[in-house]
RNA sequence: GCCCUGGUAGUGUAGCGGCCUAUCAUGAAGCCCUGUCGAGGCUUCGACUCGGGUUCAAAUCCCGACCAGGGCGCCA
């Protein structure tokens, strides 16, 4: 080892020893001769100090040169004897702030061009552009915050891994070259060179060969898998992505997601220190559309909508009642004035602030949005006259409104009008800050319908994925086929999904019914999907199992912005990778010899 | 494919028609300083993304391109 002890390591207990420490000089002070010198490795940072009046080495003259050569971020091995800090100079901000190594001999490892960051951590942030801690992330990474993430990471899985393992879960590998499939999203293809012509898909997931390891016997499957998926990104979405994906045979519903439960509260325990209770709640897709306007509800907060559709239609308001006659919707947010923080209370939300939200609703889609505030005497504002005093009265029970409550309502068609008052629920959480100081909530959502109706076709498709096995093992016949639901669930933390997972089917007769509904003539089925009606032929057992997305699970519990924070070396928005340069052209005969031409407009001349 | 936001020294920012020979901080280079720890003091260096246009005058307004991010579509 180049060195003794790590940089975070040192304290009162070590005074006296002889050490050597080896990092990076996070900063150095020169005070006329004495210098110091932070030296910084992944655990901590140590102050080295010189003073020519205390140093007995031999070779001063050597070693002040040495020192006095050190930059910036340069990695340096320094030898020396721990020893007490001069009375009042202490640094209790520094685990190792009680001592010092005062140097007695110092090599420079490696030299460092000036960074085009700051890779110390700075009082006030100067983090730069996203495309240049991108370029340089080598220097992003040694930041203690990605450093600190990227550990964190590592002990999610390391956690996850040994749970699984005790509950007998095998770790296998799944191929990275698999075959092309026109369902899910677009594909990575990768050329064959030893079959021109045909090509491999990178896995959108492991799915069918974790289902097929079921066929084979392996019961109880896990793996920390990258998935591919050619589509744009988002702040949580990259083309390439983690997820820890698992799968077992000769379980129900239950089973799964006890499993997975069990598996977060060992997790927690292990990374947090904390209970974290189970069973997670679990809510149904009709009601997380109807009071939470997504299918990735954040229950941490109230807010939740209700639908006053009966209601008003015995209101001759002209606004709702032209919704209603097109098959619109009405529903209200009850923004409750215990909601509103003390500041904002006296004046509940102010007629300004709600102008705001109209403002605000309008760009959301929304026709507008309409306010009533409760008072001793009633719900008032100016478009109450049109409402019957029963009405009121009515709304006013059913939203439990109380005094000082402000009722908030968006009328349209459904859906639209849902995911507005979805997205207004947020915002008000947001604005208010009612997401201050709240932990973390996991929550699954079921109950979902096996198939939804394609706007574009007007045919049917997977609501998740053709493998769902449907609820009762049924599927109805004809046009009710459209109603069946499936055994399927999706776990959401916080209002994101970070799972979805299902019963599969074992039985080929019912997989190939879901085929066909979902328009696969014999024909195609056989070109696509005959090694696995195949497999299902042989013996598959009843099993099941969930996905869960590793980079937004981490990047929530981290609470990152983006789950570029909590991956090594993620890609940009054009899935570019900028420290390397990737994707880039390559050269004509590593095409010919995949008997590929290239069809991209010739931009070499630039 | 579409919508929104933003591009000012190496980095982070201020300025948003004339007070701009462009602010401040950090950095880099140099000097001073024997107890600091984001050390301090002094000196120096260094920028308006690009191309059109409007105007007596453009970092500032308009149009277009490019780059980055956020979102819609997409993501079985």
């Amino acid at each position: 080892m180049l060195r003794t002890h790590h940089c975070g390591q040192l304290t009162k207990g070590d005074l006296g020893k002889r050490v050597t420490l080896a990092g990076w000089v996070r900063f150095y002070r020169d005070h006329g001769g004495v210098l110091f010198y932070d030296i910084a490795d992944s655990h901590g940072s140590t102050q080295a100090v010189f003073d020519p009046e205390a140093t007995t080495s031999g070779d001063l003259d050597r070693l002040e040169g040495v020192l006095n050569s050190i930059g910036r971020e340069y990695v340096v091995a320094v030898t020396g004897t721990v020893r007490d800090r001069v009375e009042g100079t202490t640094d209790p901000r520094n685990p190792t702030g009680e001592i010092e190594v005062l140097i007695e001999d110092a090599e420079v490892l490696n030299r460092s061009k000036p960074i085009p960051f700051e890779v110390a951590e700075q009082k006030n942030s100067m983090l730069p552009g996203e495309d240049l801690r991108m370029r340089y992330r080598y220097l992003d990474l040694r930041r203690k915050e990605m450093n600190a993430n990227l550990r964190f990471r590592s002990r999610l899985i390391s956690s996850a891994r040994r749970f699984l393992e005790s509950e007998g879960f095998m770790e296998v590998e799944t191929p990275m070259l698999t075959r092309s499939s026109r369902e899910g999203a677009r594909d990575f293809l990768v050329p064959s060179r030893t079959m021109p012509g045909h090509f491999y898909a990178l896995p959108q997931s492991p799915q069918l060969y974790k289902q097929m390891l079921m066929v084979g016997g392996v019961e109880r499957y896990f793996q920390i898998a990258r998935c591919f998926r050619d589509e744009d990104s988002r702040a949580d979405r990259q083309p390439e992505f983690t997820q820890l994906d698992l799968e077992m045979s000769f379980v129900d519903m239950d089973d799964i997601l006890s499993m997975v439960e069990r598996m977060y509260a060992f997790v927690w325990k292990e990374l947090f220190n904390e209970p974290l209770p189970i069973p997670f709640p679990r809510i149904e897709l009709k009601d997380a559309l109807s009071k939470y306007g997504t299918d990735a509800p954040d229950v941490r907060f109230g807010l939740e909508m209700e639908e006053v559709t009966d209601l008003v239609r015995a209101a001759p308001y002209e606004i709702f009642q032209k919704v209603l006659s097109k098959g619109g919707m009405v529903t209200c947010i009850n923004l409750k004035a215990s909601m509103l923080r003390e500041q904002d209370a006296d004046g509940a939300v102010g007629r300004k602030q709600v102008d705001r939200l109209i403002e605000w609703a309008k760009g959301q889609g929304m026709g507008g949005l309409t306010w009533m505030r409760m008072t001793p005497e009633g719900l008032s504002s100016n478009i109450v006259k049109y409402f019957p005093v029963e009405v009121r009265k009515a709304i006013a029970a059913r939203t439990a409104a109380e005094p000082g409550d402000l009722l908030l309502f968006l009328a349209g068609p459904r859906e639209g009008t849902l995911k507005a008052g979805g997205q207004l629920r947020l915002k008000l959480a947001r604005d208010l800050g009612l997401l201050e100081g709240k932990g973390h909530q996991f929550v699954w959502v079921v109950s979902c319908p096996l198939f939804q109706r394609d706007p574009a076709t007007g045919g049917l498709t997977s609501f998740h994925h053709p493998f769902v096995r449907p609820v009762g093992d049924v599927i109805p016949e004809g046009k009710e086929c459209a109603t069946a639901m499936g055994r399927s669930y999706d776990l959401v933390l916080d209002g994101s999904e970070i799972g979805s997972g299902s019963l599969r089917n074992h039985d080929p007769a019912m997989q190939r019914r879901v085929f066909s509904i979902l328009g696969m003539d014999e024909a195609t089925m056989q070109r696509e999907f005959d090694f696995f009606l195949e497999a299902l032929e042989y013996g598959a057992p009843p099993h099941g199992g969930i996905g869960m997305g590793i980079d937004r699970l981490c990047a929530m519990l981290l609470g990152c912005e983006s789950i570029r924070d909590v991956i090594a070396f993620p890609k940009n928005k054009k899935f570019q990778s900028l420290v390397d340069g990737a994707p880039t052209k390559v050269e004509e005969a590593k095409l010919s010899e995949l008997q590929l031409l290239s069809l991209a407009e010739d931009d070499d001349g630039a």
